[in-house]
DNA sequence: TCCTTTTGTGTAAACGGTTACACAAAAGGA
DNA sequence: TCCTTTTGTGTAACCGTTTACACAAAAGGA
């Protein structure tokens, strides 16, 4: 690889200048400039980040770290963030936390000691990684999963949980089973918040299971004992799990139970019956998160926390009025 | 952040003291060892990578390259990748090349300004971009979609296209429809070869048609004309897509039409009715490739062609013996 | 014309590490 | 004891950029 001592031999003049040149940053003469473009062209040069990193102690990279980057929601999300950062000149680092404090430090740590930028980060296992976060003092956002004093992009996940008691309501429910999952997160306890109120609000009977320590046979049998017609799932690949149990044990979605995901990930559309569920916009969120920490990089003005909306996809696992 | 210097002064040594006790390289008495150590602590001090890199001119990360990391076969290679690297000491920077030219060669570009040490590519969409990579004389190797005369790890695509037909084979199939894709890439046109070879030898009707340009209607024109009852997907989001195009067509899976996929992404199990396909160990690939990539890095002895194994996963969509 | 401002360029010092080299002290061997 | 080897440490160059500073030439204003 050729560096700019070389194209600066190369074109006759000084480094100073060619970085000038590279950079438009002070005076370059017309004819200079094009003598260094020359070189730079005959030597295929590129300058190297690495070294401009160093002097800058900022690189245009941003570590993204996931809680699972094989959760479809959030390989959506990423490709949102990954295109924006792409078509704002940045990289990504990229780091699976898997709900472990250990590996979250650690990527926070690589993030830092490569000079990233900024960090974009969701779900955070504990308070004390958020803290640790902060303790950085980098730039960051948080996604999806988030703390109230920080800078964030989540979307309404109150008003998920009432458009998916809506769906059900929709569908003439009767007894409905509630799967959440972890009402330490927010985001999963207003949900369920949201779809009580629309339930209670509506009469309606329903009872209420935690979908992760859920068997097959535990379903199975708060179904026959309180007669459910309506499950409301805390995600599509959560909602994906009971229609199959459903299926393979004679139950007819929608007629006999209805179902109603979360999250609308691209195979819920295909699924058959294809899968009601609450679209969140994946790919928007990594977008505008990613937008956000630029702005934040650049000390631009910005919302500080940007909460999108959610809307209710009906589809063939629910029943219509 | 503290520097190499401030340790050094802290501890009363030298910098290059230092480096020699981070780096256990050199002699260092076990008194200045320990001096430094606590200095290390006292001013929390962890190495920059930047600077690092710049002398060594080769960093501790990896580019990884897929066509599309949203495609859940990919997602699933990147986790591999990733988790290996991570075990290794080494980072992930991940580009989506979207099967464009322009996009590949910009990410290679990036890797080789960010001082890259190697590259795990995924289907480059050309010979050209293929021989830039070469030209720009990093590590690198291929996954899935490959080139003969360069390493990497691909899967038995001839035997996993047999595969395929046996198990329709053992659903009785009597007309068979295989959907291929773009007959250009070598793994695609073996499958299609396995498939064929082996309905040919078992006497079987069959046609074909390219799946990614087939309408709705055409798939149904196609299973009336020919009385299908067995359809051959090239990979399992393809399958998904057909299930549910039958379903909306009160077909039955897999009494009246048997699918048999591609891949076993995770959600294959879950589908209802769940489908039958062919296991492609998509993280394993990513791992070894990652191995592979590394003893490359490291000069040691390695295979450079690996070709894993697939098998054969019988689930609900297909009929059986 | 002389003085001031603008333009254009080069020198050298950073950025934060690693390492070649020099050299001194300690240890070992005869 | 003297010489050789091993151990331990520091000085300074280097990796490839950017930029503060100095200075000269050109342009502009009176």
């Amino acid at each position: 690889m050729a560096t700019i001592k070389q194209v600066a031999q190369h074109a006759g003049v000084s480094v100073a200048t060619v970085s000038r040149a590279l950079n438009k940053s002070g005076y370059v003469k017309k004819e200079t400039q094009d003598k260094i473009d020359k070189a730079i062209q005959e030597l295929n040069y590129r300058p190297n980040e690495t070294a401009r990193t160093l002097y800058k102690r900022q690189s245009r990279m941003i570590g993204l770290l996931l809680p699972d980057m094989s959760n479809p929601f959030f390989t959506v999300v990423a490709r949102g963030v990954e295109d924006e950062a792409m078509a704002m000149g940045y990289h990504i680092i990229i780091g699976n936390g898997d709900g472990n404090d250990e590996k979250e430090l650690a990527y926070l740590n690589t993030f830092n000691v490569h000079n990233c930028s900024g960090i974009i980060a969701s779900q955070l296992s504990s308070k004390e990684t958020f803290d640790s976060f902060k303790s950085y003092n980098m730039p960051f956002v948080l996604l999806d999963r988030v703390y109230e004093d920080h800078e964030f992009v989540e979307t309404n996940h109150y008003k998920g949980g009432q458009l998916q008691a809506q769906a059900v309501i929709n569908g003439k429910a009767q007894s409905v089973l509630i799967l959440e999952q972890d009402l330490n997160y927010k985001s999963f306890r207003e949900r369920f918040n949201g779809a009580k109120l629309m339930l209670d609000e509506a009469s309606i009977n329903y009872v209420s299971a935690n979908e992760l320590s859920l068997s097959e046979d535990d379903l199975l049998n708060l179904i026959k004992e309180h007669d459910i017609d309506s499950i409301i799932c805390s995600n599509d690949v959560g909602a994906f799990n009971v229609m199959s149990i459903l299926y393979n044990h004679q139950y007819k979605v929608p007629d006999d139970i209805q179902v109603v995901g979360y999250d609308d990930i691209p195979l819920s559309r295909t699924y058959s019956p294809s899968l009601t569920t609450i679209h969140q916009p994946a790919y928007l969120i990594g977008q505008k998160a990613c937008q956000q920490l630029i702005k934040q990089l650049e000390g631009k003005q910005r919302e500080h926390h940007q909460i999108l909306d959610v809307t209710l996809v009906e589809r063939q696992s629910t029943r219509r009025g």
